[in-house]
This record gives C-alpha cells, structure tokens and sequence, in this order.
DNA sequence: GAAATTATTGCATTATTTTGCATTTTTTTG
DNA sequence: CAAAAAAATGCAAAATAATGCAATAATTTC
C-alpha cells in the first residue's frame, strides 16, 4: 500500500469519524504506528487534522461560538423566539435588528425554511450563516463595538431602500403613551427606517421590559403591528396593548 | 476516547448547562475524578471555563469567542501577522481582506494605536472591536456563509470609493510568473478592488503557499508592493520576488 | 539498465504524557 | 468545631511520542 493511500484513507476516516486513533489505525492498515505516526504529523503539519495525543481529530470545528450562557434572561428570549418563528413563511423578506432575542431567533429557524433576510448585527449573520437555505444580507456601516451592531448613514440609506415583509425588532422598552423607545441614540435612528421599510413591524419584548421606557423615542404604539413576549396573550398586563389596537402573541 | 474528546464534551457540557460537577464528569465519561480535576484545570488555565469548588462555571465574558485551535498553521500566521503590525502608523487608514491570518493581525495590534479600518470579514470585525481605538467599518453585502465575508457589488462599490493607506491581502497563491491567485471566484473581484484603492499592498502569505497558483488571477507581482513571509528576507526562495521589485520583510 | 540518490518503513531506545491511586491539605457544610 | 467532600501532591504504571539507525523500496541520473 502506498504512502499517500494510506493517508487518503486516514483522512476519510477522520472525516467520517471526527477521530482516528494511531493504534486502530495501525491495526487497520497493518503498518507500525510508528508510520502512522508520520502520517498523522504529516497531515497535521498541512493543516488537514489536528493531531493529538494518541491520535487525531477533525480540524472542522468552527472559528468561532457564541457562549449562550452569557444571555440574560435567556428563557424568556427563548420562548419569545420561538413564537415568533410561527410568523415566519416561505419566501418572505425579513429585517431583523441586533439584540440577544433576535439571536435566538436566528438560531431557532427551522432547517428547511428558505428565507432572504436584511440585518445589521453581527452576531446574527454569523448565527444564520449556518442555515443552508436563507440567505443573508450584512448592512455594513461604523461599528458599534459593544453591540455588535452597524450604525450611520449608509445603514440608513441601505435600509430605507428595501421593502420588507417582515421586520422583528428588539425592543428594549415599550410603554401605553410613550410607544417604543430605545437606550442607544444611533440604534434608535436605524429601527426608525426598518419600521419605515417593512410590511408587518413585530416587537420582540420579554416581559420584564413592558410598561418601560428609555431615553430615544423610535415610534408610537400604532406603528407595530405585533408584540411578541414570553407572557400568556391573555395575561392582564397585556389587555391594555390589545385595547390600543396591536396584536398580542 | 482521546483527551481532547472529553475535555470538547466538558466544554460543549458547560456552554450548555452553564455549569458541570467533577464528580458527575467522572461517571459520565469513565474516568477518576483526578483526571476530570485536570481536565477542568486545563480548560480554565485556558480561559475557556471557570473552575469552580466541586466543578467548573461558563465564563460569562462574551457572546462569541474564536476558536484558536481551529486555525491551520497558525505560528506560521502570527509570525506573518507580527511583522506585517510593524507597518502600521498612527492614525492610517487600512482595508483588511478576510482569512485567518488577518484574524491574527487583527488580534495583535497594540492597544494604543489609532486607526481606521476597513473590512468585508466577520471575524475581523469582531475581533477589532475589542481595540478602543481602531475605529472599524464593516462592509455588508450578500454574506458568504463559509468564509463569512461579505460579496457582491455592494462590497465593490464602498471600497472603490475609499482612499487607503494600506491594504492587507490575505494571499492564497502568490507566483513568480502568475502574480497572486485565489481560490474564490467572488473574493477574486473584491480583492482587485481593494488593491486599486490603496496607496500600498501588502502581501500577507504563509511559506507554504509560496510559488503556488490558485484558479481566479488577482493581479501581477508589480501591482504589490511587499510581500510579509514567516520566512527570514534572505531565504533562498524569495529572492527571485526581491529581483522582481517586490520588497520582502 | 545500472548506479546513485532519496524516501519510506520498522525497530530499539529514550523521553514525554496520561492516568489512577494513596496521602495530605484545604474547603464546605451543618 | 467536626465530618464530609473536594483538591493538591507525589508517585508509579501504562501508553504514546520522539529520535537515531539500518534495511528496504522507489526514484532519479547518467
């Protein structure tokens, strides 16, 4: 058997398996491991395994991961996720903004969903980049390093240009008479135009954050079409929302 | 099963439960509790997780992190990565093309240098976000899933626009005759660009990819001004580039 | 095609890594 | 404070890796 067979198939296996170890190996191709050895820092050194003691693993793991763990009230986010994945339907044009409910969102898509989605948060198009069927448009901008986020005029004038069916905002505060408001000044100034660009406008809120408000308006309660949060629809506090005409989910 | 595979299922354990407990790991994975002390001790000198009495926490630091291990060749890329940083002056703008070797001149630029920089990659972006400095533009467009980069005519009409003072171009196949290649079709595009926009080119390219070719021409040898190796400058191989007018460092 | 060169392989030896166990120390808990 | 649980420490056995070397196989060169 010749060198490069004998690597081609440790390859192969490494790919199926995710592992090889050197002693199997051994025995399978009836070499010494002290061959297989070789052979494995042979493939390692070009980058096509990682060698480790005792053998060698797949190097397709991602770049990069998100720590889950690090989501606040990651519970709640999950089930407002999850609700407002039912809004979703083949074909459809999405905007999504930033925020951790939105991450969630984008990791709960179903597999087979084929969607066009808009959004300008980071973490997001990386998260959607592993759904083989939607496919994703980044708005570049100035970087806002702490949320991760594209901001300034050239998100604006990209976004004003779409027509959206659906746009799913992160809600950072919602309130009876001051309507949606938001902390960050220029996020405040791009969910503006996502609103402006889209069909359905849909909040995305965790309960703790209604009948809130913060420092930067973006618009009146008339202006969304529904609000997503982890609360029953019937629970009390959401009466008040359904009598001023928004859907509640 | 190899140690890697278990400390990978204490890690994927701990993103997912936010929290693990020796003793469990060590029925789990069938073996004495020392070996999981060990395990733990590992993973948290590695900042990966928090060792805790009794058994170990997620580090809630950030949303995302890169995983290091994942990347081929990489002492060879910080040795490119470290060289090419000594290029960059105060208050520069430059474009940063995509690839892991960006990833880790990304990573090393010092703490205190001012300057503005322009990308079409994810995991760039990202990474600069954490320099309080470095203001950063991402630059959108039809997102690329595997590489995750941005393509299309979006990304070559903001960086035909841009005047720079120097571009880092991840390279995949640099020639004597054939000048720089690359394996994307789509990048390949986006690259000439960035070339056209910039007062000076860099070439950032690990040994082994030196006197290769790739399918998709970039441009010629005289169209770059250095080319940064892990190689010493005076290394027999490049001294055919140095002849050809381009500098080495 | 034969000689020379180079590459590959297995073996012996030595070094390193990994792991579990026994013992002691530290931390936690009631 | 005392008992229990967990951690640290030192140690030894086993497994794995690295190194030098010789035999063999493959390739190049003339």
């Amino acid at each position: 058997m010749l060198k490069e067979e004998r690597q081609n198939y440790i390859l192969d296996k490494v790919r199926e398996l995710n592992k090889v170890k050197s002693n199997e190996l051994a025995v399978e191709l009836n070499v010494s491991e002290d061959t297989i050895r070789r052979d494995l820092n042979q493939l390692s050194h070009n980058g096509l395994i990682l060698k480790v003691h005792g053998g060698a693993l797949s190097t397709h793991q991602k770049l990069y991961q998100f720590n889950e763990g690090s989501i606040f009230n990651r519970e709640n986010k999950i089930i407002v996720a999850k609700k407002a994945i039912s809004l979703l339907k083949e074909g459809q044009v999405v905007i999504m903004s930033g925020g951790t409910t939105n991450l969630e969102l984008s990791r709960l898509i179903p597999q087979n969903l084929k969607l066009t989605i808009y959004t300008y948060s980071l973490p997001i198009a990386i998260q959607l980049s592993e759904h083989p069927d939607i496919e994703v448009f980044l708005i570049g901008g100035k970087l806002h390093k702490k949320a991760l986020v594209s901001v300034g005029v050239n998100v604006i004038k990209i976004l004003s240009k779409i027509k959206a069916d659906i746009c799913f905002l992160g809600t950072s505060g919602i309130d009876l008479d001051e309507g949606i408001t938001e902390v960050g000044y220029e996020v405040s100034f791009v969910k503006r135009v996502m609103i402006a660009s889209s069909e359905n406008v849909v909040s995305l809120i965790t309960s703790d954050k209604l009948n809130t408000t913060q420092r930067y308006p973006i618009c009146d309660l008339n202006e969304i079409h529904k609000i997503v949060t982890d609360l029953d629809p019937d629970d009390p506090i959401l009466q008040a929302y359904l009598k001023k005409g928004v859907e509640v989910l």
